[in-house]
DNA sequence: TGTTGACCTAGAGCGCACTCTAGCTTTTAT
DNA sequence: ATAAAAGCTAGAGTGCGCTCTAGGTCAACA
Protein backbone atom coordinates (compact mmCIF):
# COMPACT_ATOMS: atom_id res chain seq x y z
CA UNK A 1 0.00 0.00 0.00
CA UNK A 2 2.32 3.08 -1.24
CA UNK A 3 0.50 6.19 -1.04
CA UNK A 4 0.99 7.79 -4.09
CA UNK A 5 0.54 11.93 -4.71
CA UNK A 6 -0.18 13.95 -7.75
CA UNK A 7 1.96 17.05 -8.80
CA UNK A 8 -0.96 19.19 -6.86
CA UNK A 9 -0.20 18.15 -3.74
CA UNK A 10 3.07 17.65 -3.66
CA UNK A 11 3.22 21.50 -5.17
CA UNK A 12 1.17 22.31 -2.10
CA UNK A 13 3.43 20.07 0.43
CA UNK A 14 6.51 21.96 -0.35
CA UNK A 15 5.23 25.25 -1.32
CA UNK A 16 7.14 24.61 -4.97
CA UNK A 17 4.95 26.06 -7.94
CA UNK A 18 3.49 22.49 -10.11
CA UNK A 19 5.66 24.60 -12.72
CA UNK A 20 8.60 24.43 -10.42
CA UNK A 21 8.01 20.55 -9.96
CA UNK A 22 8.05 19.66 -13.54
CA UNK A 23 11.00 21.87 -14.08
CA UNK A 24 13.29 20.23 -11.42
CA UNK A 25 12.48 17.01 -12.85
CA UNK A 26 13.68 17.73 -16.34
CA UNK A 27 17.02 19.72 -15.40
CA UNK A 28 17.81 16.64 -13.23
CA UNK A 29 17.50 17.37 -9.82
CA UNK A 30 14.86 15.13 -9.16
CA UNK A 31 14.90 11.48 -10.85
CA UNK A 32 12.07 10.75 -13.36
CA UNK A 33 9.25 10.26 -11.30
CA UNK A 34 6.76 7.22 -11.60
CA UNK A 35 3.73 7.48 -14.21
CA UNK A 36 0.31 6.13 -13.99
CA UNK A 37 -0.98 4.82 -16.95
CA UNK A 38 -2.22 8.66 -18.70
CA UNK A 39 1.35 9.54 -18.17
CA UNK A 40 0.08 11.74 -14.85
CA UNK A 41 3.01 11.64 -12.44
CA UNK A 42 2.85 9.94 -9.10
CA UNK A 43 5.21 10.94 -6.59
CA UNK A 44 5.76 8.76 -3.33
CA UNK A 45 6.54 9.77 0.19
CA UNK A 46 10.42 9.42 -0.81
CA UNK A 47 9.97 11.60 -3.57
CA UNK A 48 8.41 14.28 -1.25
CA UNK A 49 11.44 13.48 1.32
CA UNK A 50 14.39 14.38 -1.31
CA UNK A 51 12.22 17.31 -2.51
CA UNK A 52 11.86 18.93 0.88
CA UNK A 53 15.68 18.11 1.61
CA UNK A 54 16.71 19.86 -1.75
CA UNK A 55 14.45 22.96 -0.56
CA UNK A 56 16.31 23.18 2.09
CA UNK A 57 19.49 23.53 0.27
CA UNK A 58 17.96 25.98 -2.02
CA UNK A 59 16.42 27.84 0.83
CA UNK A 60 20.30 28.11 2.51
CA UNK A 61 21.47 29.62 -0.72
CA UNK A 62 22.84 26.62 -3.00
CA UNK A 63 22.71 26.93 -6.54
CA UNK A 64 20.63 24.72 -8.97
CA UNK A 65 23.66 23.79 -10.32
CA UNK A 66 25.37 22.38 -6.92
CA UNK A 67 22.16 20.72 -5.91
CA UNK A 68 21.76 18.83 -8.91
CA UNK A 69 25.88 17.98 -8.46
CA UNK A 70 24.75 16.66 -5.38
CA UNK A 71 21.93 14.80 -6.84
CA UNK A 72 23.81 13.22 -9.86
CA UNK A 73 25.92 12.02 -6.44
CA UNK A 74 23.56 9.89 -5.12
CA UNK A 75 21.78 8.82 -8.06
CA UNK A 76 25.19 7.69 -9.73
CA UNK A 77 26.92 6.32 -6.47
CA UNK A 78 24.33 5.32 -4.06
CA UNK A 79 26.59 3.58 -1.71
CA UNK A 80 29.67 6.58 -1.55
CA UNK A 81 28.25 8.58 0.91
CA UNK A 82 31.54 10.94 1.21
CA UNK A 83 31.56 13.10 -1.47
CA UNK A 84 27.87 13.81 -0.64
CA UNK A 85 28.82 14.54 2.74
CA UNK A 86 32.45 16.65 1.98
CA UNK A 87 30.00 18.76 -0.39
CA UNK A 88 27.50 18.83 2.46
CA UNK A 89 29.95 19.89 4.65
CA UNK A 90 31.43 22.69 2.35
CA UNK A 91 27.63 24.20 2.00
CA UNK A 92 26.92 23.68 5.68
CA UNK A 93 30.48 26.50 6.22
CA UNK A 94 29.02 28.69 3.37
CA UNK A 95 25.58 29.05 5.43
CA UNK A 96 27.41 29.56 8.35
CA UNK A 97 29.25 32.15 7.35
CA UNK A 98 26.26 33.65 5.35
CA UNK A 99 25.14 33.84 9.24
CA UNK A 100 27.38 35.85 10.90
CA UNK A 101 27.60 38.11 8.19
CA UNK A 102 23.38 38.35 8.12
CA UNK A 103 24.03 38.71 11.91
CA UNK A 104 26.45 41.59 11.58
CA UNK A 105 24.18 43.38 9.19
CA UNK A 106 21.20 43.29 11.65
CA UNK A 107 23.27 44.90 14.18
CA UNK A 108 23.94 47.80 11.88
CA UNK A 109 20.36 47.64 10.72
CA UNK A 110 19.23 48.15 13.84
CA UNK A 111 22.07 51.00 15.41
CA UNK A 112 20.49 53.25 12.42
CA UNK A 113 16.83 52.40 13.72
CA UNK A 114 17.55 53.20 17.27
CA UNK A 115 19.65 56.64 15.41
CA UNK A 116 16.48 57.22 14.01
CA UNK A 117 14.42 56.67 16.88
CA UNK A 118 16.57 59.22 18.67
CA UNK A 119 15.89 61.91 15.99
CA UNK A 120 11.89 61.50 16.28
CA UNK A 121 12.56 61.88 20.07
CA UNK A 122 14.52 64.94 19.75
CA UNK A 123 12.92 66.31 16.73
CA UNK A 124 16.29 67.44 15.00
CA UNK A 125 17.48 66.63 11.67
CA UNK A 126 19.44 63.99 10.16
CA UNK A 127 23.03 64.00 11.36
CA UNK A 128 23.39 61.04 10.04
CA UNK A 129 26.26 61.95 7.36
CA UNK A 130 28.67 63.06 10.64
CA UNK A 131 27.76 60.43 12.31
CA UNK A 132 29.06 58.06 9.65
CA UNK A 133 31.43 59.86 8.37
CA UNK A 134 33.55 60.00 11.43
CA UNK A 135 32.95 56.17 11.47
CA UNK A 136 33.88 55.29 7.64
CA UNK A 137 36.84 57.80 7.47
CA UNK A 138 38.79 55.79 9.45
CA UNK A 139 38.34 52.58 8.20
CA UNK A 140 38.86 54.29 4.28
CA UNK A 141 42.24 54.72 5.14
CA UNK A 142 42.98 51.40 5.34
CA UNK A 143 41.21 50.77 1.98
CA UNK A 144 41.72 53.02 -0.50
CA UNK A 145 45.17 53.50 -1.64
CA UNK A 146 45.56 57.16 -3.36
CA UNK B 1 39.86 69.74 2.31
CA UNK B 2 36.48 67.24 0.88
CA UNK B 3 38.45 64.77 -0.01
CA UNK B 4 37.19 62.94 -3.09
CA UNK B 5 37.57 59.47 -4.52
CA UNK B 6 37.30 58.25 -8.38
CA UNK B 7 34.90 55.47 -8.92
CA UNK B 8 37.72 52.73 -9.07
CA UNK B 9 38.89 53.99 -5.30
CA UNK B 10 35.09 53.71 -4.81
CA UNK B 11 34.89 49.50 -6.66
CA UNK B 12 37.53 48.81 -4.66
CA UNK B 13 36.25 50.35 -1.23
CA UNK B 14 32.79 48.92 -1.68
CA UNK B 15 33.06 45.64 -3.25
CA UNK B 16 30.64 47.05 -6.11
CA UNK B 17 32.30 46.49 -9.70
CA UNK B 18 32.18 49.98 -11.91
CA UNK B 19 29.38 49.22 -14.09
CA UNK B 20 27.48 48.36 -10.66
CA UNK B 21 27.94 51.85 -8.90
CA UNK B 22 27.28 53.82 -12.85
CA UNK B 23 24.14 51.14 -12.57
CA UNK B 24 23.27 52.32 -8.88
CA UNK B 25 23.16 55.53 -9.69
CA UNK B 26 21.02 55.78 -13.08
CA UNK B 27 18.38 53.41 -11.43
CA UNK B 28 18.10 56.14 -8.24
CA UNK B 29 19.99 53.93 -5.53
CA UNK B 30 22.30 57.37 -5.45
CA UNK B 31 22.23 60.31 -6.08
CA UNK B 32 23.65 61.90 -9.02
CA UNK B 33 27.20 62.34 -8.43
CA UNK B 34 29.61 65.18 -8.75
CA UNK B 35 31.21 65.47 -11.37
CA UNK B 36 34.86 67.23 -12.08
CA UNK B 37 35.17 69.11 -15.40
CA UNK B 38 36.13 66.35 -17.52
CA UNK B 39 33.13 64.50 -16.62
CA UNK B 40 33.96 61.68 -14.20
CA UNK B 41 32.62 60.87 -10.79
CA UNK B 42 33.83 62.46 -7.86
CA UNK B 43 32.91 60.27 -4.78
CA UNK B 44 32.37 62.01 -1.55
CA UNK B 45 33.32 60.09 2.18
CA UNK B 46 29.02 60.71 2.69
CA UNK B 47 28.18 59.06 -0.71
CA UNK B 48 31.08 56.34 0.17
CA UNK B 49 28.72 56.23 3.60
CA UNK B 50 25.75 55.90 2.24
CA UNK B 51 26.80 53.58 -0.43
CA UNK B 52 28.27 50.78 2.62
CA UNK B 53 24.77 51.24 3.98
CA UNK B 54 22.95 50.38 0.73
CA UNK B 55 25.03 47.48 0.32
CA UNK B 56 24.21 46.47 3.92
CA UNK B 57 20.46 46.47 2.87
CA UNK B 58 21.39 44.85 -0.68
CA UNK B 59 23.51 41.95 1.75
CA UNK B 60 20.14 41.01 3.54
CA UNK B 61 18.21 40.86 1.04
CA UNK B 62 16.54 43.81 0.50
CA UNK B 63 15.57 43.94 -3.41
CA UNK B 64 16.54 47.09 -5.62
CA UNK B 65 12.95 48.40 -6.05
CA UNK B 66 12.80 48.68 -1.94
CA UNK B 67 16.47 50.41 -1.78
CA UNK B 68 15.23 52.70 -4.11
CA UNK B 69 12.19 53.30 -2.15
CA UNK B 70 14.60 54.14 1.00
CA UNK B 71 16.77 55.94 -1.03
CA UNK B 72 13.96 58.23 -2.54
CA UNK B 73 12.10 59.00 1.58
CA UNK B 74 16.33 60.40 1.81
CA UNK B 75 16.09 63.00 -0.77
CA UNK B 76 12.28 63.75 -0.61
CA UNK B 77 12.01 63.81 3.04
CA UNK B 78 15.09 64.52 4.80
CA UNK B 79 13.45 65.46 7.90
CA UNK B 80 10.84 62.94 8.30
CA UNK B 81 12.73 60.14 9.37
CA UNK B 82 9.83 58.06 10.63
CA UNK B 83 8.92 56.28 7.45
CA UNK B 84 12.17 55.70 6.44
CA UNK B 85 12.28 53.92 10.40
CA UNK B 86 9.21 52.28 9.36
CA UNK B 87 10.92 50.81 6.30
CA UNK B 88 14.21 49.35 7.87
CA UNK B 89 12.06 47.91 10.73
CA UNK B 90 10.08 45.86 8.10
CA UNK B 91 13.43 44.92 6.85
CA UNK B 92 14.73 44.00 10.09
CA UNK B 93 11.60 41.70 10.82
CA UNK B 94 11.86 40.22 7.20
CA UNK B 95 15.92 39.70 7.95
CA UNK B 96 15.62 38.20 11.68
CA UNK B 97 12.85 35.71 10.72
CA UNK B 98 15.19 34.42 7.06
CA UNK B 99 17.95 34.32 10.28
CA UNK B 100 15.46 31.82 11.82
CA UNK B 101 14.89 29.72 9.22
CA UNK B 102 18.25 29.77 8.00
CA UNK B 103 19.21 28.05 11.56
CA UNK B 104 17.17 25.74 11.38
CA UNK B 105 17.58 24.37 7.90
CA UNK B 106 21.03 24.58 8.75
CA UNK B 107 20.27 21.81 11.69
CA UNK B 108 18.68 19.47 9.55
CA UNK B 109 21.51 19.58 6.80
CA UNK B 110 24.25 19.27 9.98
CA UNK B 111 22.02 16.13 11.01
CA UNK B 112 21.62 14.91 7.87
CA UNK B 113 26.14 15.35 7.99
CA UNK B 114 26.29 13.12 10.80
CA UNK B 115 23.47 10.68 9.09
CA UNK B 116 26.33 10.20 6.23
CA UNK B 117 29.16 10.30 8.90
CA UNK B 118 27.37 7.23 10.80
CA UNK B 119 26.95 5.26 7.51
CA UNK B 120 30.66 6.14 6.59
CA UNK B 121 31.43 4.64 10.08
CA UNK B 122 29.73 1.40 9.85
CA UNK B 123 29.81 0.43 5.61
CA UNK B 124 26.47 0.46 5.32
CA UNK B 125 23.90 1.93 2.58
CA UNK B 126 21.79 4.61 2.59
CA UNK B 127 18.89 4.21 4.69
CA UNK B 128 18.35 7.27 4.48
CA UNK B 129 14.97 6.92 2.44
CA UNK B 130 13.79 4.75 5.19
CA UNK B 131 14.74 6.84 8.27
CA UNK B 132 13.50 10.08 6.62
CA UNK B 133 10.14 8.98 5.68
CA UNK B 134 8.69 8.34 9.09
CA UNK B 135 9.67 11.92 10.18
CA UNK B 136 7.84 12.78 6.81
CA UNK B 137 4.63 10.88 7.13
CA UNK B 138 3.61 12.66 10.04
CA UNK B 139 4.03 16.26 8.52
CA UNK B 140 2.01 15.35 5.57
CA UNK B 141 -0.63 13.85 7.08
CA UNK B 142 -1.45 17.44 8.40
CA UNK B 143 -0.43 18.85 4.97
CA UNK B 144 -2.08 16.65 2.26
CA UNK B 145 -6.29 16.31 2.37
CA UNK B 146 -7.24 13.47 -0.05
C1' DT C 1 -22.68 14.02 -25.89
C1' DG C 2 -20.10 17.52 -24.50
C1' DT C 3 -17.77 20.14 -21.49
C1' DT C 4 -15.13 20.64 -17.39
C1' DG C 5 -10.88 19.87 -15.02
C1' DA C 6 -6.54 17.90 -14.04
C1' DC C 7 -2.76 16.64 -16.14
C1' DC C 8 0.81 16.38 -20.14
C1' DT C 9 4.92 18.41 -23.45
C1' DA C 10 7.90 21.68 -25.74
C1' DG C 11 9.35 25.80 -25.75
C1' DA C 12 8.86 30.88 -25.23
C1' DG C 13 9.00 34.66 -21.94
C1' DC C 14 10.12 37.17 -17.80
C1' DG C 15 12.12 39.80 -13.74
C1' DC C 16 16.13 40.60 -11.45
C1' DA C 17 20.59 42.49 -10.99
C1' DC C 18 23.94 43.26 -13.00
C1' DT C 19 27.77 42.96 -16.88
C1' DC C 20 29.64 43.99 -21.05
C1' DT C 21 30.39 46.42 -25.57
C1' DA C 22 31.12 50.10 -28.83
C1' DG C 23 32.53 54.27 -29.57
C1' DC C 24 33.83 58.48 -27.55
C1' DT C 25 36.75 62.22 -24.68
C1' DT C 26 40.35 63.59 -21.77
C1' DT C 27 44.71 63.35 -19.39
C1' DT C 28 49.34 61.71 -18.82
C1' DA C 29 53.66 59.73 -20.23
C1' DT C 30 57.29 58.89 -24.04
C1' DA D 1 53.05 63.56 -31.90
C1' DT D 2 51.28 59.56 -30.27
C1' DA D 3 49.89 55.98 -27.57
C1' DA D 4 48.19 54.22 -23.21
C1' DA D 5 45.11 54.68 -19.29
C1' DA D 6 41.05 56.05 -17.19
C1' DG D 7 36.79 57.65 -17.50
C1' DC D 8 32.20 58.61 -20.04
C1' DT D 9 27.26 57.18 -22.33
C1' DA D 10 23.65 54.41 -24.33
C1' DG D 11 22.16 50.36 -24.87
C1' DA D 12 22.66 45.33 -25.70
C1' DG D 13 23.55 40.91 -23.50
C1' DT D 14 23.77 37.44 -19.68
C1' DG D 15 22.69 33.92 -16.11
C1' DC D 16 19.52 32.45 -12.93
C1' DG D 17 15.33 30.40 -11.67
C1' DC D 18 11.50 29.98 -12.59
C1' DT D 19 6.70 31.05 -15.01
C1' DC D 20 3.61 30.97 -18.56
C1' DT D 21 1.47 29.60 -23.08
C1' DA D 22 -0.28 26.76 -26.71
C1' DG D 23 -2.02 22.83 -27.92
C1' DG D 24 -3.03 18.24 -26.57
C1' DT D 25 -4.81 13.72 -23.86
C1' DC D 26 -7.77 11.53 -20.75
C1' DA D 27 -11.47 10.64 -17.25
C1' DA D 28 -15.59 11.92 -15.06
C1' DC D 29 -19.80 14.21 -14.64
C1' DA D 30 -24.54 16.70 -16.37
Amino acid sequence: MTTEFTIRQVAEATGLSIHALRYYEKVGLLAPIQRASNGHRQYSTEDIAWLEFLVRLRETGMSIKKVIAFADLVRQRPNEVSERRVLLEEHRNQVKQHLEELTHHLQVIDLKIEHYKQLEATGENDRNCIFWKHHLEKSLESKVHE
